[in-house]
DNA sequence: CTATAGATAATCT
DNA sequence: GATTATCTATAGG
């Protein structure tokens, strides 16, 4: 389809010196400070695109995150190696994306909560049914509706196929704060925003 | 702007 | 049987 579009989309890259030789390096990080890399990078799936302003990590000694308990049919990309999507089914309506990280088995990933889109935004009006840009992609629910994510790309190669991750070239301004909708180890600060943005979901940090 | 109820089904206890 | 990494609509300030 789109040539220039498609060579961006095969592959992980990095946009600064700053950054590893091999951008994939990032992937080995934990969650928590992935997570502080992904807020400024450009997330693209299929023809939709934008920029992460919003994310969350969990880990496995985390007793708000999948993987607490081990292994399960559910989390086991959570598992697998870095830089992989884990996908699951939330409240048994939504779909929600995150980025595995960590050392490979460690059971860590990051999830994707907000985005600027920038890229296929009639598309994703389409997908969503809803024609305000800032509630295109605020919060994951509606990120990956917008983005047609779903269980299909559990487990799937970042990097690979359609799916592709651009990170920013210089570090952003991130606010950080308690994370949304969990019930334990509410203590660990490890929700990312970009400072003032409005496309990260309520409540505002600053 | 905040607060709340209800939907909805896989996952876990 | 209870919980859940959410969203929408609605009501009120």
């Amino acid at each position: 389809m789109l040539a220039g579009r498609q060579r961006l989309a095969n592959s992980v890259r990095r946009s600064s010196a700053l950054l590893p030789q091999d951008p994939r390096d990032l992937f080995l990080l934990p969650a928590p400070d992935l997570a502080r890399h992904l807020i400024g990078a450009r997330f693209e799936v299929g023809e939709t695109g934008g920029v992460l302003v919003e994310t969350e990590a969990y880990t496995r000694e985390d007793p708000a995150s999948h993987s607490f308990r081990g292994p399960s049919a559910r989390n086991r990309s959570m598992f697998g190696p870095p830089g992989r999507l884990y996908v699951y089914r939330s409240y048994g309506i939504h779909w929600c994306v995150n980025v595995v990280c960590g050392a490979p088995g460690s059971g860590q990933a990051v999830l994707l909560r907000a985005l600027q889109p920038d890229t296929g935004i009639p598309r994703m009006e389409e997908r969503r049914g809803v024609r305000r840009m800032l509630d295109l992609c605020r919060g994951p629910g509606r990120l990956a509706q917008a983005m047609g994510i779903d269980l299909s790309l559990d487990g799937h190669p970042i990097g690979e196929g359609d799916v592709a991750l651009v990170f920013p070239p210089t570090p952003r301004a991130v606010a950080t704060g308690q994370r949304i909708g969990i019930s334990k180890g509410v203590e660990r600060p490890w929700r990312f925003v970009l400072a003032g943005s409005p496309y990260a979901s309520p409540p505002r940090l600053g």
